[in-house]
DNA sequence: CAATCAGGTCACGAGGTCAG
DNA sequence: CTGACCTCGTGACCTGATTG
């Protein structure tokens, strides 16, 4: 059901700064839908969901100490581009929300 | 010698740093412009401006007692290297007057 | 062989600590 | 109260493994 997730066609690239390709043209990151847990530009699918850099080693991180986490205002917090960082709880909580998991390279059984 | 009884702070406004660059913009902190607050040499970029480690503390101490000072002079305290710890609240102004906050990179206030 | 992702690495900053 | 030092989470970048 991830299909929808995919922009079809080349639409637009804005690149509007000093900076050509000279490698790779093919763009891959910048046309990915933003990070489904904060809302910033995913770089790519990380755990089963298209996240950025940052939500992703977060999520690596939470695994290793197991998601224990206490929520700061004790109740759902407010993720969001730019106040990622509020509350380590409800960002993970959101992590688990849209399926991400420790199989998620092409191996989703959500 | 450093500058003289030049108030840092008030000095100029030129925050240019508000967008994330990749590569690392310079090595450590020793080459790091001065204090915007007192003048002296910073540690790093705290709460949104350069400041040194003495008035990053400060800023943090005085984020907590919601800046409840009082001037000592009644009017516009010289703030310099070497006379920081004249007036709290003067000093705690041009904090704010450089535009260091609680949000300064990418923490959120709920 | 090129593209993609899991995991590792490490510099950086927020907040805490505590002797002075 | 001050400020030098400490700990820890964060996130950009790197590397190896895997896949088509």
């Amino acid at each position: 059901m991830e299909t929808s997730d995919v922009p079809v066609g080349v639409a637009d690239v804005s690149i509007t700064d000093s900076k050509p390709n000279p490698p790779a043209p093919t763009n891959t990151a910048s046309m990915l839908p933003p990070c489904r847990v904060c809302g910033e530009k995913a770089s790519g699918f990380h755990y089963g969901a298209n996240t950025c850099e940052a939500c992703k080693g977060f999520f690596r991180r939470s695994l290793k100490k197991k998601g224990e986490y206490k929520c700061v205002n004790n109740k759902d917090c407010n993720i969001g581009p730019g106040k990622r960082n509020g509350c380590p709880k409800c960002r993970y909580k959101i992590c688990l929300d849209i399926g991400m998991s420790k199989e998620g390279k092409y191996n989703d059984s959500i």
